[in-house]
RNA sequence: GGGCGCUUAGCUCAGCUGGUUUAGAGCGCCGCCCUUACAAGGCGGAGGUCACUGGUUCGAACCCGGUAGCGCCCA
């Protein structure tokens, strides 16, 4: 026994003091035990730039929740957590940093740039790993990975030259998706397209060598008409047949070029003829292809545009060359029109700017043959999706899926481990660089930073090496994560995992729910509408937060969050903290009474009811969590907690304590502390700190800490149908009275009596039980009888097959009480009729099941008798 | 244009395999109460033609078709 509980739970006073204790004791820390099935989870490694958001929380929570459980169920339990390096996101904050203090990236060498980088990473990088820890979650921390680390880093290059030797990885000049901010190619998963309101502008070209001839082409991007090389029409188009064969002149340019036709063009679009661009969009440059038009690139890695376009236009950058090229076409008199036009324009994810197509060399992951076995994977069922609608998302994309642009123009980075020798061009692609590197240039371009996190299943471990961590972590089992990177990230693990080691990295995948704010919005940095996690946790303590964001949290669906929702975890901490004050305090003496399991079918009826009510509780949180619905095993301990538990047991309870039969105190204390007992451990995946700290008070005398108890185990010999039946008649006796007494606005200090008349064995089940009755319903005394009167001025109610009256001479309003009674009246004729129907409809009684005709035989005769007492009761008032 | 999802009380959502009791919960609302665990609380109450429409069925919030509105993904 320890000491009295506070009055208000003050998580201050117990998160970080369990966490240090859970870290001393190293309770997280998992090591390969072939007696025990491991139970692993990977965490989504998140950036190393990066800071918690409600996000991260609400992801980590749910791994928590699943690796505290499989942990107290006995599994080998190992979550291994880490960051990835983050490529684009990183460098840019490195550059920033750097430019603050004055310095250009481009004046360092790459080795100068990368020793800032990572001086960077070590100062700031991994907040977020401080942040998880105060989450509370339990993470293998020992296993902490970070995908740049040594091993790490030889594990993405291995995979590089496996790929590579295999003859999936090749170079080529293609046209990519061009992030002009980070000067890098970026892939097709890392543009965001967005609905844009712009123009589009009507140019004419004049036909070359006739007199005021044109032709009219639409255009969103103006200036870069100054790279067309062709205009296009479709072969069906009647209207420009004559054209066919004919050249234009390129206006501002001067260049000649060919009116082509392809079956490509859409007549409807535009004018119908389209200007061609082979080198700054990918239809064009298909089109290119075809025809063999020129491939003209106009710009520079900035966007800005080149050598390639008259002077006037050199250097300028995209948007104001855009408006130079319409100043200088209206002057010739050369735009047809302008229009409003909507459309939608890739952005990249992380430069937050219009990605431009454009044509550079660059490394390619061929992705079709890849993707077969993981679409194998998911069909078959090995792999399970929860929700499970995302397979259909996850197969549109694998069935379509195009090669990979893995390089980037970056420094940050696992550098492509590919070596071209400085005289003979030979290649050398391989882990470690040539023996004589004086001779060599190694490629300077770094992997995709998703290029290293699809490997994360068992680069975390050894691998390539063999190890028994690997054998025995992999596969794992679960993987929790936002469906915002299926593509990205999940499709490529499980694509991965069949390449390199032959097998799933996981067997079920849970897809978290997009968090929004009140009015539906997107949490986003540049709206500003996401919380602060940690202003979140000080003002309602972190277990109300993450039992409030479980709760609110459905599958498959958004998220509305609200700080206000999470007062809802908060009051139910607080609620459970004194449920176990108010436990504690009737412990006699201080010591904790066991209860024995083989004894239950002895006790009294609430005490076998919450027993067997505990039991159903453990049945169905376990049947939820498996099937991973957090919220709404969140919602089940919930209820048990407090209406089973707090409302009616402890309410019971309190008649046993000030009772004079101590066995009967004594009993209710056993049976409190083992279902209290049963509440802590079945709430503490969710809410780690606050049910630790009272599980100290409540353990059985042989047991360690909560979070490696045994998980409660289900006896469903306990649960019993007709125990919870039998309670359900007392509870809604109690109901019935106290609706009275509400109804007959009779205050809570006055003591009213209750007269009950029914046949001796109805009442015979409530009356071992009238003590509860009187306290709970606040009564002086109870007579009953078979054929007693009812009382002059009683308010009735009737519970089965007993009439309840309660005397309230000179206090009843005849008027209330008629209304109340012709209400019930009411809805028991508008439900009889309805059964009646049903009755009198032969095919219903033919065809539907004996049990469920039985059933609404069984209705109408209780309705019916019900509806008599209403009725008699009625006209004693009239 | 293709795909996926959603629509149940004022709000947020449950409602699992069609017969879960008479469609539930929390918040909000109304009334009474500082009853010695908890006012972050207790007791009671009001509030719903389950988006619309057609069908399957003895029976539909639930299954199927269509319509409308909202959201997301892909092109």
């Amino acid at each position: 026994m320890t000491k009295p509980l506070e009055k208000v739970y003050d998580p201050r006073q117990v998160e970080d003091r369990w966490y240090r204790h859970w870290l001393d004791k190293q309770y997280f820390h998992s090591t390969p035990d072939p007696e025990k099935k491991p139970y692993t989870i990977l965490i989504p490694p998140p950036n190393v730039t990066g800071m918690l958001t409600m996000g991260h929380v609400l992801n980590n929570t749910m791994q928590d929740i699943l690796i505290r459980k499989a942990r107290m169920e006995g599994r080998e339990a190992c979550w291994i957590p880490g960051t990835d390096h983050a490529s684009i996101a990183t460098e840019a904050k490195v550059v920033k940093m750097l430019q603050d203090k004055g310095i250009d990236k481009h004046r360092l060498s790459r080795d100068e740039f990368l020793k800032h980088a990572w001086e960077w990473k070590t100062k700031f990088g991994g907040i977020i790993i401080q942040q998880l820890k105060k989450l509370g979650c339990s993470c293998d921390w020992e296993r902490e990975r970070f995908t740049m680390d040594e091993g790490y880093s030889r594990a993405v290059l291995a995979a590089f030259v496996h790929l590579y030797e295999k003859g999936l990885i090749y170079r080529g000049h293609r046209m990519v998706n061009w992030c002009p901010v980070s000067k890098s190619a970026i892939s097709d998963e890392e543009v965001l397209y967005r609905q844009v309101s712009g123009k589009l502008w009507y140019f004419k070209y004049p036909v070359t060598g006739a007199d005021n001839e044109y032709v009219t082409v639409a255009t969103t991007r103006p200036e870069t008409m100054l790279g067309d090389t062709a205009v296009a029409i479709n072969p069906g188009d009647e209207r420009f047949r004559p054209l066919i064969g004919k050249t234009l002149t390129l206006p501002l340019v001067g260049r000649e070029i060919p009116v082509i036709t392809d079956e490509f063009v859409d007549p409807e679009f535009g004018t119908g003829c389209v200007k061609v661009t082979p080198a700054h969009d990918p239809n064009d440059f298909a089109m290119g292809e075809t025809h063999n038009l020129e491939f003209i690139n106009i710009m520079n890695d900035d966007a800005s545009l080149n050598e390639n376009v008259p002077e006037k236009y050199r250097g300028l950058d995209r948007e104001v060359a855009r408006r130079q090229v319409v100043t200088d076409l209206e002057e010739l008199g050369l735009i047809a029109k302008i229009e409003d036009y909507t459309h939608k324009v890739g952005y990249s994810e992380r430069g937050n700017a219009p990605i431009e197509n454009y044509i550079s060399e660059q490394w390619f992951l061929k992705m079709t043959e890849l993707a077969k076995p993981a679409i194998e994977a998911v069909e078959s069922g090995k792999i399970k999706f929860h929700p499970a609608h995302w397979t259909k998302t996850y197969d549109h994309w694998m069935s379509n899926i195009k090669d990979w642009c893995i390089s980037r123009q970056l420094w940050w980075g696992h550098r492509i481990p590919v070596w071209t020798h400085n005289n003979t061009g030979e290649l050398h692609v391989a882990v470690e660089p040539p023996a004589d590197p004086e001779n060599w240039t190694q490629d300077p371009d770094v992997l995709d930073t998703w290029a290293s996190s699809w490997l994360w299943p068992f680069a975390t471990h050894s691998w390539p090496d063999d190890s028994e961590g690997l054998r025995y972590y992999y596969p794992t089992q679960t993987l929790i994560t936002g469906p915002d990177i299926i593509f990205f990230w999940v499709a490529r693990m499980i694509m991965a995992g069949q390449e390199f080691l032959g097998d799933i990295p996981f067997s079920d995948v849970y897809f978290t729910s997009i968090l929004r704010d009140e009015q539906g919005r997107k949490f986003s940095k540049s709206l500003g509408n996401s919380p602060d996690p940690f202003d979140l946790f000080e003002e309602f303590g972190t277990d109300a937060v993450r039992f409030g964001i479980m709760l609110m949290a459905p599958q498959g669906l958004d998220v509305l969050f609200s700080n206000s929702r999470l007062e809802v975890g908060r009051n139910f901490m607080n609620k459970l903290w004194n449920a176990a004050r108010f436990v504690q305090m009737n412990l006699d003496g201080g010591e904790i009474p066991e209860l024995d399991e083989a004894m239950i079918s002895s006790l009294e009826l609430p005490e076998r009811w919450i027993v067997s009510r505990m039991h159903h509780t453990i049945e169905r949180i376990n049947r939820r969590l498996d099937g991973f619905n957090f919220n709404e095993g969140a919602k089940i301990i919930y209820d048990f907690t407090w209406s089973d538990f707090c409302d009616w047991y402890i309410e019971i309870a309190k008649t046993r304590f000030n009772s004079d039969d101590p066995q009967l105190a004594r009993q209710a204390a056993a049976v409190a502390v083992y279902v209290l007992r049963g509440i802590l451990r079945l709430l503490h995946p969710y809410a780690p700190f606050i049910t630790e700290e009272l599980w100290q008070s409540f353990k059985p005398a042989s047991a360690g800490d909560i979070i490696v108890s045994d998980w409660p185990q289900l006896n469903t010999g306990l649960i019993a149908e007709e125990i919870e039946q039998s309670m359900a008649l007392l509870q809604e006796v109690i109901t019935a009275i106290r609706t009275i007494r509400s109804r007959m606005n009779l205050p809570p200090g006055k003591k009213a009596q209750l007269v009950v008349r029914a046949p001796q064995p109805e009442f015979a089940k409530i009356a071992p039980h009238v003590p509860i009755i009187k306290t709970l319903a606040r009564l002086t005394d109870v007579n009953s009888g078979e054929d007693l009167p009812k009382p002059p001025h009683s308010a009735t109610a009737v519970v089965g097959k007993l009439e309840l009256f309660i005397p309230l001479a000179g206090l009843i309003d005849l008027a209330v009480e008629r209304e109340r009674l012709q209400k019930r009246y009411q809805e028991l004729e508008k439900h009889l009729g309805g059964i009646r129907k049903k009755l009198e409809n032969e095919n219903f009684v033919n065809r539907a099941p004996a049990a469920v005709v039985d059933k609404e035989r069984q209705k109408v005769q209780d309705f019916t008798h019900e509806l008599d007492k209403i009725h008699r009761n009625l006209e004693l008032l009239a």
